[in-house]
RNA sequence: GCUGAAGUGGUGGAAUUGGUAGACACGUUGGACUUAAAAUCCAAUGGCCAUUAUGGCCGUGCGGGUUCAAGUCCCGCCUUCAGUACCA
C-alpha cells in the first residue's frame, strides 16, 4: 500500500513538473509582471544602479520626497503619489544625464510610538524599527529609485547628533539686526565689554535692560548668563504655551487645529512654563523677503506671508493721567490718530491692574478673571458678544491732549502687537461696534463719509478731516505725516509689526531628541560639541514622574558629569562637577529641519556634511510632499537653512528650489443604511437606493412594503415606527462591496457579527445597494486601499501609471481601483508590441513615416509634460502612441527601443525587462533620453475645419504650401461650402492658415 | 469676513499663445471568439430632434460683454474645497 502510494506521488510529481515547465515556458512569453517586478527590484538592489556620487562630471539634481513617519498603519494607495511624481522626475533627470541625488529616509521621532509604549510598555525604538520595515518592504515594491546608501532616521543617534549639534550653534549666536545676520555670540560679548548694550540693536528679549561696559564687568558669572540667554536664537524663558493636559505636553500654534490638538483632537489650555525658544521672529522679515527667490506655489507662499503676519504702522505712546505709565499700541493707520476716543487693553495686560481707579476695581478684576477661564476656544467660537470694561483711567491723546478713557476688552489680544489699541470707531469695525455697544463716542474724521451705519476703513478712498495738521491729506501722505509728527514730540515711530511669534521647542515627551544641556546654578550649559550624541536614557515609564517632569525624570542615570563628561548616576549630582541634564525633548520639526542637507554627506561622524558635499549639492532642486505643511516644518526648515547660511555653513539661504505640494487620493467610503428606533438600531438595513432623499421611516411609502412588513413581524405598530423611525448611515468596510455597489452580506456579517442576524431590505431587483461617498481615506472609515494588493493583482508599473493617471499632481481626486484595468491593459498591449508567444518580434526593419511620426510626438509630449509635472498627460500620450504602433503593426527596433526610454520613468519594470530582451546587458536607468526631432512632424497637409458664424461644419484637407487667397478660394469652390450657403454670398471669410477657415454669412 | 484654488458627459479627466469642446481611460450597451467563464478583439456612447442619407438644435456653474471665433479674455454673481481668522 505503503509502495504504491509514493509510486503514484512520483507520477503526479512527474506530470506536475511537466505541466509546469510548459507554464513556466509559456509565461516567459506573457506579461508577468509579479515576476519580472521582483527581478528588477532585486537587480536595483544589488547594483546599487541609484546609488548617487559626491563627484562627478555631470551637472546635479536633486530630487527630494518629504520623508514619512513610520507609522503603524503602514502605507496606503495614497501615500506613494508624491514619491511617485518625484520617482518619475528623478529618473526622468537621470535619461537627461544628471547626476541625481534621490535619498529617502524616516521621520521616525514622534507621538504615536510614545502612545503606543505607555499603552503597552513596548519600546518605541522596536516599534519604529517594526514600522520601518514594513515600510521599506512596501516603498521597494512601488519600484522607487532611491539611493538607500544615504538613508537617515531622525531617531538614530548618529542623526540626531547633528540635531544637537545645531542646537549648540543656534544657542552660541545672536541675531545682529545692523548686519541682518546671526553672528557668533562672542562678537556680543566683546562689544558689551566696550560698550554695553546701549548701541546694539538685535534680536533679543522684550524685558532686557540697558547697561554700561561697566555694570556688564561688575555682573557675576551668573548675571552674564542670564544677560546673554536674552540674545541667544535658543533661550530659555517663561512663556505662556498650549498646554495639552490628555497628551501631557506643550503644542506648536501649528499643531493645533481649531482650538484642538491635531494629533487626536484633545483640548488644550494656556500656561505659562519655562521653555526652550527658537527665536525665529528675527528671521520674520527675511522669512517673506526669500519667497520672492523660491518657485514654491503661490498659495503656499501666500499660507506663509500670512502666517509670517506683516503689517507696516506705527507705535504710538500714550501718556496715562495720573501715572507715571505709558501705553503703547501699535497701529496700521496713524493717519487716524484724530478719530481716536478711547483705547482698549487686552484683559491680560500688565497695566489693568495698576491703573485701574478704586470705583472700577471690583467690575474689572471681575472681567479679567471671567475672561481667564474661559478658553482660547471659547473665545474664537464666540465672536459676536461684546464685552469690555472701562478701567476708570484715562489717557491723554499725543496732539489735543484731549482725554482718552481706558477700557478692557476680549477682542484685543495679549498676544499680538502690545496688547493694546488705539480706538478709532470711525475706521474701525470692531472699534466703532465696542464704542456703540457702550455709547462712546465716535468722532468723523473722513471727508464726505457717512458713518452712522458702520465704520469706513477704505484706505484707497480716504481723505482725512477734522484732524489739525491731516486735514485734505490722503491715506499715504497723511500716514507719514502722522508719523513725522509723532516722531518730533518723541511720542512714536514708523514700526512693522509681525504676527510669527518665536517657537516653543521643548516637548514633555520622552520619544524625541534630547537637549545636549545640562545646569549649572540654575543656568544651561552646553555640552561639548566632541562629546554628543547625548543618547536617550532608557526610562521604566514614559508617563510623566510622579512631580509632573517630563519622562526623562524617570531615568535613573540623567546626570552629567563635567570631570568625565558622561552621563551619571542621578544620585550622584553635587552640583559641583555633577549636574542635572534637561529632561525636555525637542519637538518633531527639529529632526526635519536639516535633513535635506544631511542627505548630501550622511555618513559624515566629523561634521554635520562636508565642505565638498554641501558646495556639490547646494540645495535640493525639487522638493514634493504635502501643503500641510506650510507653516509648520517648510517654515521652520527655512529658518535653519537662513542660520546656516548666516554662519557659513552652507552655501544658499533657502533650501529648496522649487517645490511642489501633491493633492491627496481619497477614498470612496462605502456606507449602509441603518433603520432605527429611539436611537437604537432595529438591526435593519436598507438598499440605499430605496432610502435617498428620506430621513424618517414613513409607511405610507410604497417603496418600503417589505420593512413594512418586518416591522409587523416584530410586533412594532404604525403609530410607533411612523415618521419616527430614523435612518442612519453607518461605515462599511469598502472591501464587502464590489464595483457596482453591492454588499457582500455574509462577508459584512463575518466582520460585524453584532449584525449577523440583521435583515437586509433588497431593492426591486433584490439587489442590496451601499452608498458611496468620497472621504479621505483612513482606517477609521474603512476605505483604505493597501498598495500591496494591488501590487500583487496588477503590479507596480500600474499602480505607478494609474496614480499618475488619475489626474493633475496637485489636485485631490478619489481613488477608484475599478479603474486601473485601463492602465493595466496598457501596460499588456506594450508587452505585447515587443513580444508574440515565440519570444521578441523586434527586428531591424526601416521605420516608416508613420511610426517615426508617432514616436516623434510622443518624445515631444512626454518631455514637455514632464517638465511641466502634468504626469497624468504623459500617460494618456503613451497609450495613445501604442494604440497607433499596434494598429501599424511596427515592429522596428529603432522606434520601439527609444519608446522604451521614454516610458521608463513611469513604468520602470517593464521597460527594464524589454530592454534587456532587447540585448541591453546594462540598466536602461541611465540611457539616454531620445532626441526630438521636429523634422518627423511636419505635414504637408492640414485637415481645416471649416467654420460658418463660428461653428464647425464639416473639414477640408489642403496643402499647407497654400497662400491665404489660395484657400479661401479652394474653401469657397467646394460643393460643401455652396450648399451651407445656399447662394448666399458671404460677408467676410477669415483664413488662419493652419489653424481655421471661419465663414461669416 | 479675508486669502488661495476650482466648477467641462454617468465617472476620473483632456483641450500650448482665443481657433474642430469632451483626447485618453473607467463605466454602460451591442457584437465576435468560447460548451461556458475569464482574457482578448470590434463597434457605439454629451443631450435633444430627425432620418433614406449626407442632417438640425442645444451644450464647459449662472447673467451680461468683447471678438469673425470664448471652456479660455473682461464685468457682475452663485456654488464647492482648502487655509486663516477679533492681527489693531
Amino acid at each position: 500500500m505503503k509502495h504504491y502510494y509514493i509510486e503514484r506521488l512520483t507520477f503526479y510529481s512527474v506530470v506536475i513538473r511537466l505541466n509546469l515547465q510548459l507554464y513556466c515556458r509559456i509565461k516567459t512569453m506573457r506579461y508577468d509582471f509579479n515576476t519580472i517586478e521582483k527581478k528588477w527590484q532585486d537587480y536595483w538592489a544589488s547594483h546599487q544602479t541609484f546609488k548617487a556620487e559626491n563627484n562627478s562630471e555631470k551637472p546635479k539634481y536633486y530630487v527630494l520626497d518629504m520623508f514619512p513617519y513610520p507609522s503603524g498603519a503602514g502605507l496606503h494607495v495614497g501615500h506613494p503619489l508624491g514619491y511617485i511624481a518625484s520617482d518619475i522626475y528623478a529618473r526622468y533627470k537621470r535619461h537627461k544625464g544628471f547626476n541625481v541625488l534621490h535619498p529617502q529616509g524616516y521621520d521616525s521621532f514622534g507621538l504615536p510610538a510614545e502612545q503606543y509604549a505607555i499603552q503597552t510598555g513596548q519600546h518605541p525604538a522596536i516599534t519604529t524599527e517594526e514600522n520601518i520595515k514594513t515600510y521599506r518592504r512596501q516603498l521597494d515594491q512601488i519600484g522607487f529609485s532611491f539611493d538607500w546608501s544615504r538613508e537617515v532616521r531622525t531617531s538614530d543617534p548618529s542623526y540626531y547628533k547633528w540635531t544637537q549639534w545645531i542646537f549648540i550653534q543656534l544657542f552660541e549666536s545672536w541675531y545682529n539686526n545692523n548686519t541682518n545676520k546671526a553672528e557668533p555670540v562672542s562678537s556680543l560679548i566683546e562689544q558689551f565689554q566696550t560698550s554695553g548694550n546701549e548701541h546694539i540693536d538685535a534680536a533679543c528679549d522684550e524685558d532686557t535692560p540697558l547697561f554700561s561696559a561697566k555694570e556688564w564687568q561688575d555682573f557675576s558669572a551668573v548675571q552674564k548668563q542670564e544677560m546673554l540667554l536674552k540674545y541667544r536664537l535658543t533661550y530659555l524663558a517663561e512663556t505662556e504655551v498650549n498646554w495639552c493636559p490628555a497628551l501631557g505636553t506643550v503644542l506648536a500654534n501649528d499643531e493645533i487645529v481649531n482650538g484642538v490638538s491635531e494629533r487626536g483632537g484633545h483640548p488644550v489650555v494656556r500656561k505659562k512654563m519655562t521653555q526652550w525658544s527658537m527665536r525665529i521672529s528675527a528671521y520674520a522679515e527675511r522669512l517673506i523677503q526669500g519667497l520672492d527667490t523660491i518657485d514654491w506655489t503661490d498659495s503656499l507662499k501666500e499660507t506663509q506671508r500670512n502666517w509670517i503676519g506683516k503689517s507696516v504702522g506705527a507705535s504710538v505712546t500714550f501718556k496715562v493721567k495720573g501715572h507715571d505709565e505709558l501705553i503703547e499700541v501699535f497701529t496700521t493707520r496713524p493717519d487716524t490718530i484724530f478719530g481716536v476716543s478711547f483705547m482698549t487693553l487686552a484683559p491680560e495686560h500688565e497695566l489693568v491692574a495698576r491703573i485701574t481707579t478704586a470705583e472700577q476695581k471690583e467690575a474689572v478684576e471681575a472681567y479679567v478673571e471671567a475672561t481667564a477661564k474661559r478658553s482660547e476656544r471659547d473665545r474664537m467660537a464666540d465672536v459676536k458678544t461684546i464685552s469690555g470694561v472701562f478701567t476708570g483711567a484715562y489717557a491723554e491723546h499725543p496732539f489735543t491732549k484731549e482725554l482718552i478713557p481706558i477700557w478692557i476688552g476680549d477682542y484685543v489680544l495679549a498676544s499680538y502687537g502690545t496688547g493694546a489699541v488705539m480706538a478709532v470707531p470711525c475706521g474701525d469695525q470692531r472699534d466703532y461696534d465696542f464704542a456703540k455697544h457702550f455709547g462712546i463716542d465716535i468722532p468723523n474724521i473722513f471727508e464726505g463719509v457717512d458713518i452712522s451705519e458702520e465704520a469706513f476703513a477704505d484706505k484707497e478712498h480716504t481723505v482725512i478731516a477734522n484732524s489739525d495738521f491731516l486735514n485734505g491729506l490722503g491715506y499715504k501722505k497723511a500716514v507719514k505725516r502722522a508719523i513725522e509728527q509723532l516722531e518730533q514730540i518723541g511720542q512714536g515711530k514708523g514700526k512693522t509689526n509681525y504676527r510669527l511669534r518665536d517657537a516653543v521647542f521643548s516637548r514633555q515627551r520622552y520619544w524625541g531628541e534630547p537637549f545636549p544641556v545640562y545646569y549649572k546654578e540654575g543656568m544651561p550649559q552646553m555640552i561639548d560639541a566632541k562629546h554628543l550624541p547625548l543618547t536617550l536614557p532608557e526610562v521604566e515609564k514614559y508617563l510623566p514622574t510622579e512631580t509632573g517632569e517630563p519622562p526623562l525624570g524617570n531615568a535613573r542615570v540623567w546626570a552629567w558629569d563635567t570631570e568625565t563628561n558622561t552621563v551619571v548616576d542621578n544620585d550622584l549630582i553635587d552640583h559641583k562637577t555633577i549636574f542635572p541634564l534637561e529632561l525636555n525633548t525637542m519637538p518633531g520639526w527639529a529632526g526635519s529641519s536639516q535633513y535635506f542637507n544631511r542627505y548630501m554627506d550622511p555618513h559624515n561622524t566629523e561634521e554635520i556634511f562636508s565642505k565638498q558635499a554641501i558646495d556639490y549639492w547646494q540645495q535640493v532642486d525639487l522638493y514634493i510632499g504635502g501643503s500641510e505643511h506650510a507653516t509648520g516644518h517648510l517654515l521652520y526648515a527655512r529658518f535653519w537653512e537662513k542660520f546656516m547660511f548666516d554662519r557659513g555653513y552652507v552655501p544658499v539661504d533657502e533650501f529648496a528650489k522649487k517645490l511642489i505640494n501633491q493633492g491627496m487620493i481619497l477614498g470612496t467610503s462605502a456606507f449602509l443604511y441603518e433603520v432605527t428606533l429611539d436611537g437604537k438600531s432595529l438591526n435593519i438595513f436598507v438598499s440605499s437606493d430605496l432610502i435617498e432623499g428620506h430621513e424618517y421611516i414613513d409607511s405610507q411609502h410604497p417603496k418600503w412594503s417589505e420593512l413594512i412588513k418586518l416591522y409587523e413581524a416584530r410586533g412594532l405598530k404604525k403609530e410607533d415606527y411612523d415618521n419616527k423611525s430614523k435612518i442612519r448611515l453607518i461605515h462599511c468596510d469598502v472591501s464587502y462591496v464590489n464595483s457596482s455597489d453591492e454588499l457582500d452580506e455574509e462577508g459584512f456579517k463575518k466582520w460585524r457579527p453584532e449584525f449577523k442576524n440583521a435583515d437586509f431590505i433588497t431593492n426591486s431587483e433584490g439587489v442590496f445597494k451601499v452608498k458611496r461617498d468620497v472621504e479621505k481615506m483612513s482606517k477609521s472609515k474603512y476605505n483604505v486601499v493597501n498598495p500591496d494588493q494591488i501590487c500583487e493583482q496588477y503590479g507596480a508599473d500600474s499602480l505607478r501609471l494609474y496614480e499618475m493617471f488619475l489626474g493633475p499632481l496637485e489636485q485631490y481626486k478619489p481613488w477608484n481601483t475599478a479603474g486601473i484595468s485601463g492602465v493595466h491593459s496598457f501596460l499588456k498591449k506594450l508587452w505585447k508590441l515587443f513580444m508574440d508567444d515565440n519570444g521578441l518580434k523586434v527586428n531591424a526593419s526601416e521605420p516608416n513615416k508613420d511610426n517615426l511620426k508617432t514616436l516623434h510626438k510622443t518624445i515631444k509630449k512626454v518631455e514637455e509634460d514632464i517638465e511641466n509635472f502634468s504626469f497624468n498627460t504623459s500617460v494618456s500620450t503613451f497609450m495613445i502612441a501604442v494604440n497607433e504602433l499596434t494598429a501599424q503593426k511596427c515592429s522596428s527596433r529603432a522606434i520601439l527601443e527609444p519608446l522604451l526610454v521614454v516610458i521608463s520613468p513611469y513604468a520602470p519594470h517593464i521597460a527594464e525587462e524589454l530592454w534587456s530582451q532587447l540585448g541591453h546587458k546594462e540598466s536602461i536607468a541611465y540611457a539616454a533620453f531620445p532626441k526630438f526631432d521636429e523634422a518627423h512632424l511636419v505635414e504637408s497637409t492640414k485637415t481645416y475645419p471649416i467654420s460658418f458664424n463660428g461653428k464647425m461644419r464639416f473639414t477640408l484637407e489642403l496643402s499647407l504650401d497654400l497662400s491665404k487667397e489660395d484657400i479661401e478660394a479652394a474653401v469657397l469652390s467646394d460643393d460643401k461650402t455652396k450648399a451651407q450657403l445656399q447662394g448666399r454670398t458671404p460677408k467676410k471669410v477669415i483664413v488662419v492658415p493652419g489653424k481655421i477657415v471661419n465663414i461669416v454669412g
